[in-house]
DNA sequence: GGAGCGATGTCCT
DNA sequence: GGACATCGCTCCG
């Protein structure tokens, strides 16, 4: 839950593909271990999940309804389960001096140059789509580790107004306000 | 603009 | 066999 404020307003940095992208992380879920039913790592440790038990900061990625991934940080220490899932992000067009981030980005979902920027990352589904994340090409990677192609970095930016919520679709603990995101931002996934 | 629902793979019971 | 940390399309008002 710590973790799940605390990167908001980071950046999601991947460097995987021809040019990089990036955006401003928005919104966040906190899914705990063995005292929260609604996380994957609830039911203990198999081979999907290994990385929640693993060392912090490295990335889950799981296939869901046949369709979508969906990307987490680790969390706890090494040998407890814990994640945070990534929700949203706000595209950002340039990395490094390198412009065309949102462009790849909307390439990626299928999405036409004339796509409002906050239907591009706006739920789980979607920022791994606009991302080019898959579990295969990403699940274990160390977001910490500055030569992995998926990294997560701190530039200074101070976030306004955070607020929680229950976490969106699940069924289990669904009363737990462990969703959080930027007051301020039109990119969080859902209404506003 | 909102409710309903189908698509579709993997894991767990 | 059912549930699932989703999304986008269709139908209805």
């Amino acid at each position: 839950m710590r973790v799940a404020r605390g990167i908001l307003g980071k950046l999601l940095v991947s460097t995987a593909g021809p040019r990089p992208l990036a955006g401003r992380i928005v919104e966040a879920e906190a899914y705990q271990g063995a005292d929260d039913p609604a996380a994957h790592a609830f039911a203990g440790k198999t081979a999907r999940n290994a990385v929640l038990f693993g060392p912090p900061g490295f990335a889950y990625v799981y296939f869901i309804y046949g369709m979508y991934f969906c990307l987490n940080v680790s969390c706890e220490t090494d040998g407890t389960g814990g994640g945070v899932l990534f929700r949203a992000v706000e595209p950002l067009d340039s990395y490094a001096g390198l412009p065309g981030g949102i462009a790849e980005m909307r390439e990626l979902r299928g999405l036409s140059a004339t796509s409002p920027v906050a239907l591009i990352a706006s739920g789980p589904g979607r920022l791994c789509q606009a991302y080019g994340i898959t579990r295969e090409n990403t699940n274990g990677l160390d977001y910490t580790n500055p030569a992995s192609p998926l990294r997560i970095e701190d530039d200074g930016y101070r976030v306004g107004k955070i607020l929680a919520t229950p976490r969106i679709g699940v069924r289990k603990a669904a009363e737990r306000p462990l969703r959080f995101y930027l007051a301020d931002s039109v990119f969080v996934s859902g209404k506003r």
